[in-house]
DNA sequence: TCTCAATTGTAACGAATTGTAACAGCCTCC
DNA sequence: GGAGGCTGTTACAATTCGTTACAATTGAGA
């Protein structure tokens, strides 16, 4: 992957080559640009991912470029102004930009708040979602529990977050409490009844004899223990 | 009734509730926490869309929850902090938090730092004309789903709207709360259902099997998550 | 072995949440 | 003006999931 393109549209050369140098060191590629006529002619034909955009431009009033940037383009839109009342930062957030920064400012600074813009640019990296056990599939890309014939049967959020906390603890003691921990719920006093439940219910989607369950077996007064044959696959 | 749910962590009641009371008046729900154990037991059952921290907090160490926080929970964390270091900032941000912001403050610059993470609600991808997923492909730019045989369909731009929302973000929880914020719908309390019904309407236009679907899946009580592979073409 | 209290299973209930069909207002285009 | 599409609203159906109530089970101690 190439690196993130971070462009930097500000009149003051010092400014530029300060933040352009930061901003090279941390690796990220930079353009800048001391006119806002430049800087979106370049627009034509780069993409960056973050734009930085000083609001005191020589040829534009900046908050509108901020807010065409942000608008149409969807761009990741940063203003670093000196322009430091409490109204001004309003309005330049409320017109799109994703952050403001006052000068004078600390590179440092900057870099970590791109990095921060950036890392949720992400998509949050799923865990698994498929295991086998014991001749069931569970897809948790789509909430079903397939059996051996192929036939599909799909679970709730609920039972959903039982299933994977077993199956990621195969053959392991599970206290309640550790379930509570786990899986969250209010540290009421009624609230382990309401685990019995959805342990009851997924027991019957996986069509476990009451009397001898086979996969999540019952210790009495310390908790439960899926014994089942893990695989994840992918 | 389903305003996004901002979280407030912080020692000082005074802070507290000049926080509640600016975030409750811009239209968001609060809940407030004085002590980090009583935040982390609240955490179980309800989903923040964002959580203001403070980092000087009695019985834990800010920084290492905001750390657990963005990383575990994958939640929008804004630290609110005295300590005006540049290097706090840094490592702050570095840690995981989304924002950082230097007190003493003006809660009007909250509300718009909270504005701007939820309106953006963490972009993907450049946002393109024509997006890839699962077999589809579809096109912003003549408002029309095209599925694997090049048969097309048209949606709309309400139901386009939502599309695109999920489609900029994949694999990743969406508060209804959030989707108002960024779709723009008033805060009037009947909104929700009309986000249901666009939902359920962009559902048949994918041809989703309405027990089980496999794209747009319901969290109940928390939001929507798209689960597709989405590629962007330019 | 028997008894009993603690623990666990689960059916039934109900509040909250979500899905969607049907309707109505609005807009655009003939 | 009328037709047709879009979109929010309403009403009702369906689902989810915790709570409650009671039955079943367990295991320690008599």
């Amino acid at each position: 992957m190439t690196a993130p393109l971070v462009t930097i549209l500000d009149d003051e050369p010092a400014i530029r080559t300060m933040l352009a140098d930061a901003l090279n060191e941390a690796g990220f590629r930079t353009m800048s640009f001391g006119r806002a006529t430049e800087f979106e002619a370049a627009l034509k034909t780069a993409t960056p991912d973050i734009c930085l955009v000083d609001l005191s431009l020589p040829d534009r009033d900046g908050l509108t470029l901020v807010h065409r940037l942000a608008l149409e383009k969807g761009a990741v839109v940063i203003i670093i102004s000196g322009r430091a009342q409490v109204q001004d930062r309003v309005t330049g957030l409320e017109l799109g930009a994703d952050d403001y920064i006052i000068k004078p400012f600390d590179p440092a600074e900057v870099v970590a708040r791109i990095r921060a813009r950036l890392r949720r640019g992400q998509p949050a990296t799923q865990t698994g979602q498929t295991a086998r056990f014991n001749g069931w599939t569970a897809h948790f890309d789509h909430y079903a529990l397939e059996d051996e014939s192929g036939a599909e049967t799909p679970f709730s959020h609920a039972e959903g977050e039982v299933l994977r906390l077993f199956l990621e603890r195969p053959k392991r003691l599970i206290s309640r409490g550790m379930m509570q921990e786990i899986l969250g719920g209010a540290a009421g006093d009624s609230f382990d009844r309401a685990m019995d439940v959805r342990i009851s219910r997924l027991r019957t989607k996986l069509r476990e004899d009451p009397k001898n369950p086979r996969l999540i077996k019952t210790i009495y007064g310390a908790g439960y223990i899926f014994v089942g044959d893990v695989e994840w696959l992918v």
